[in-house]
DNA sequence: GGATATAATTGATATATATCAATAAAAAGT
DNA sequence: ACTTTTTATTGATATATATCAATTATATCC
């Protein structure tokens, strides 16, 4: 199976985001025709904070990482994505530049539709456009309430938050196969990579989790969403 | 001076934010029949984090705080609100719950507007939608930020940036009286209010700034924003 | 396929931060 | 004016967490 979808337009893309499913025919081809897809592989950056905010993305396939870099250099992951959903800079409108980077973490198909053909259907289209704000108003309560909670969390109540989101919203599997390090994964619950090993380990002698290599099972999911949401 | 503007419509409102400058004559007019205004009392909640999210919020007069209870049950404080500002709970397109509170910390006057009234005017004038979604992800931006300095920084420097995002933003002076409590600046530093203490001491006692009762001046404004960019 | 880099892992130690405890000061109620 | 409550303040102590150091494993490059 290719991973490209270039063979495809638009109008019969299943794997673009639901919120153009309010496009009309016309407008789906009008993005059509201001369009591009770009194949990365892991590690590859899709784009980079400070960098100017030119397209909306669509991810179609793969997975990637959105993360910040904060004053002191820090690094941190906010949330992954993966197919199907739009990415925008959040400064698509004012042609502003990206507050945060995405980097491909699997081989991944992105669609890059151009800020001026995107800004115009939003003018033609009142629904896609209420659509589009609804799931942009959506995504930064999620990220708000994560970033609230890494504040506020010790260490074990950041490692079993992130564990149950890779498990029920990433991968929606358990068992899961990590496709992160145990590196980012210390990014993405905000703390040393020591600490993540140490926590992963005592998650593991209490039998709360299974690790096995890049394996997690969640042997106890009432007790991690206790120790997630009392931490 | 009365505090709540009532005597005026919409049209001649002097405190509306800068949004509604796009708005046409007829759409103002419209507004102005949809909406009410409430005075508040420091201390006064003006809408809670679970309830439901039926108007828009044009904050008019007075100073409030945006504050978010995590899973844990602890208060942060987002960030302060003062005039000329809308306050938009994040779900309004969704009729969705707030995911924040808003409390007065001085007298202060909010203009409620009708959900659906906003909406109508969101679907008539593309101009002002475009704006609003802007200034929305303005918002998200800086919020965004914020939590990710909270998270990386040390002590000192989660201090050091509240102390200038008072002075700078909030206060726009130096010296500034605090309106708020310490364990309110801890709150917004995310730390105990201990803590807070300690440090404000110990930059007052490096003549990094200088505080007497409520008031505190930024000696070495250099010094404060390397220690919260290193921080 | 050995060399080199990168990631994983663990224990010891240092540091930062919260908590606890006690007191002082200020504000609010009666 | 006096009690009560809240806020402010400080030092001592406990705890959580990061950092450091060392080792092992795994991947990547000539």
């Amino acid at each position: 199976m290719p991973l490209h979808i270039n063979s495809t337009h638009c109008p019969d893309c299943i794997k673009r985001s639901s919120v153009f499913d309010l496009l009309t025919p016309e407008e789906l081809n009008f993005i059509d025709e201001n369009r591009h897809e770009v194949v990365y592989n892991p590690g590859e950056t899709i784009f980079k904070q400070g960098t100017a905010c030119t397209h909306l993305l669509s991810f179609s396939a793969g997975m990637a990482k959105i993360h910040m870099t904060g004053s002191n250099n820090r690094n941190m992951i906010i949330r992954l994505i993966k197919p199907v959903e739009y990415i925008t800079g959040a400064g698509l409108l004012g042609n502003n530049i990206h507050h945060y980077s995405v980097t491909a973490i699997e081989k991944s198909c992105v669609c890059f539709i151009e800020r001026m053909a995107f800004i115009k259907v939003l003018e033609s289209n009142m629904n896609f456009t209420k659509a589009f704000m609804m799931l942009s108003q959506k995504n930064m309560i999620t990220t708000l309430n994560k970033l609230l909670n890494l504040n506020q969390k010790n260490n074990q109540g950041k490692i079993a938050e992130a564990l149950l989101y890779l498990s029920e919203e990433i991968y929606e599997s358990n068992p899961f196969t990590l496709n992160i390090s145990k590196v980012e994964l210390s990014e993405m619950a905000g703390m040393s990579k020591e600490s993540t090993f140490k926590i992963l380990r005592s998650f593991d002698k209490e039998d709360i989790i299974k690790v096995t290599g890049n394996t997690v099972e969640i042997l106890n999911q009432d007790l991690l969403s206790q120790i997630s949401n009392k931490g």
